[in-house]
DNA sequence: TAATCTATTGCAACATTGATGCATTTGTTA
DNA sequence: TAACAAATGCATCAATGTTGCAATAGATTA
């Protein structure tokens, strides 16, 4: 699973902030903000174009955004390409990492009559393990 | 349940601000925006006692924060006041409307060992009953 | 390999939102 | 009603989202 071989399956141009995010995001296995993935990057990009890298990966089911708040956004490799179910996350308010609780299924409360629902978005916040008060 | 009592009882200062966002929020049944909220009252506030205001309700768990977007907050009445359980929301991407789904408990799924949760954001996408294609 | 076309980049610019300091005003309590 | 503490309005700044446009780089074809 290859940054250049997953945009030219997509059909993306191979450009090297493309590349870059994308590598940065394949090497973790924690979702990672904007910045966590500007400060693994050896080069420097304007704002603009991480920007538009960001909506363009995410514009081709490339890469999956995760709303912690409407202050922390952070990003993961989609299902599309990880082949995982959809999933909920774990944000830990100590360390702030996000994580994908890939082994539990997502739980899909029943909706009222004639509503139809496209897309679930499930965090839950707390501490992780290493950040949890010893017993 | 008005306003002013619920300011009372939380023993914060009953200034018009604060009153005319609860009586908004109060009056209606779906989460409302800052704008909309601001939309329905008679006298302007300075964005900052607004954004004040709501900082205030939201630390004394009178109001609660429900994050649609990284762009797009909504509030409403926090579960301490309506004594509502805890439950996912629902966020319609046509009309923008964002309702609570009182009726299906929130489902839990099992976390890693060690894992601590405080907290359970549920925000489900989709089409609302209103906006979905009649059959 | 060079020429060409199109998409991407970097920059300027602007909007929105979150946040803080400070003097003035308001609500509450004695 | 006086007095104090808290809230307001204004100025200001930071971060982030967003667009237009000229310059540049990637991909394709001759």
């Amino acid at each position: 699973m290859k940054p250049i071989e997953i945009l030219h399956q997509y059909q993306l141009k191979r450009t090297s902030c493309r590349e870059g995010i994308l590598s940065v995001i394949i090497n973790h296995n924690e979702a990672l903000s904007e910045n966590e993935i500007r400060d693994q990057l050896e080069s420097h990009y304007d704002r603009t174009t991480f920007y538009r890298a960001f909506k363009t990966l995410i514009e081709s089911k490339i890469v999956h955004k995760i709303v912690v708040d409407n202050q922390l956004v952070k990003y993961a490799l989609d299902n599309h390409i990880t082949q995982k179910k959809e999933h909920a996350h774990f944000y830990c308010e100590a360390c702030h990492a996000v994580l994908c609780l890939e082994t539990t299924p997502l739980p899909k409360p029943n909706l009222p009559n004639g509503f139809q629902a496209n897309n679930f978005e499930y965090v839950i916040k707390g501490l992780c393990k290493k950040c949890s008060p010893k017993a």
